[in-house]
DNA sequence: GTCTATAACTCGATAGAC
DNA sequence: GTCTATCGAGTTATAGAC
């Protein structure tokens, strides 16, 4: 390591720099020479640290699989009631996501291009994630507080209303006549207007 | 036109080729070889029908988004009620993408990429075109038919849930564990389930 | 209009000096 | 570890025969 003092270390600003381009381009978009520019070095460095793009990608990719779903999949776990749930995911994703705004179109688009790679990475040897939260749904209509539904369309539903916003943003603001700023306080909205549309919806 | 009789002409072969590869692909990944073989003749003719491959990506995303807005926005444009509307759009939107699923996320993404550009293409000098159903929504809110909602907020619902499940079909597959019949059978109920999502979620 | 052959170029990857 | 220079594969694009 030949790096002085504070400076991050070059392998951390490739990283950086490749997450940075691989979110905004996709794997086929992006150029090995737009990351060097972004790490501020030459494409030689690129490979001697990772040595090839497939190598560089992959490590970006399932970091930020693993760095993001997990906490979700967690919320949906618990042991909070519906609602609860419901309230705390709606607010953790879009909290999560303003951090990292292309993460979602990124991750679709990779995965409807890779789908077996996808399984492999993500779900490693366990079941699906969602039969605990497909039962504690069934529960609650059970308990009758909220309406017969079919738990694989309520997922959907909230999946929908959390992650599309995100997708979507530059075609909404173009077809809505609205700015930046405006979808920022949309956004920050529908933390409290989602989970209340869907309880409105689900609710007896 | 040296093309004997019924047989599609070499230009439209080449564009049904084109929108298939490029839908799939994306323009990043897309290979004119590719599109040549799909559309049965060799990477020569592309260039003489359409000189590049830039021309001919353009001509098809035009197309693609021209044939496809449009029908969708004038059901917002109509004169039918809310709840009308709402159950109008579901099916219609469902129905269509049924025919073309690989539409919507190649659309999201292209828009993602070069916003300018769609805003040139598709916009050209006209208004936002969700003025109108911005307006009935209100004016159901006076009526007292429907709870006070942010117009916005409330088209944002609308085609998350009608557009992510096209989007993030694949991932979704995964993390539920159900296959593409079972998928499809959740498309068919959510022609119904949807409007039925939205307006419980909206009523008063 | 259509084809084959090939030029021109882009980009990931490597060699080799320092 | 880092750089410059360059190679070689893969792609877009063109030339020219038919």
């Amino acid at each position: 390591m030949v790096n002085k003092s504070k400076d991050r270390s070059t392998e951390e600003r490739i990283l950086a720099a490749a997450e940075k381009i691989f979110l905004k381009e996709g794997m086929a978009g992006a150029r090995m020479q737009d990351i060097a520019d972004e790490a501020g070095i030459n494409k030689a460095m690129l490979h001697y640290y990772f040595r090839s793009k497939d190598k560089l990608f992959e490590k970006i990719f399932s970091g930020l699989s693993r760095s993001f779903f997990p906490k979700l999949i967690l919320i949906f776990e618990s042991d909070e009631g519906l609602f609860t749930k419901i309230q705390m995911f709606v607010t953790e994703y879009i909290n999560q996501m303003k951090q990292t705004p292309y993460l979602p179109i990124f991750v679709l688009n990779e995965v409807n291009r890779q789908p077996e790679i996808f399984i492999k990475k993500m779900m490693g040897n366990r079941r699906p994630p969602v039969n605990k939260f497909f039962m504690s749904i069934e529960a609650e209509v059970k308990k009758g507080i909220i309406k017969p539904v079919n738990p694989a369309q309520l997922l959907l539903n909230i999946l929908s209303l959390c992650i599309f916003p995100f997708v979507a943003r530059p075609m909404f603001e173009i077809v809505a006549g609205i700015d930046k700023k405006m979808f920022d306080t949309i956004l920050e909205q529908r933390k409290k207007e989602v989970p209340k549309f869907i309880i409105d919806a689900i609710k007896k």
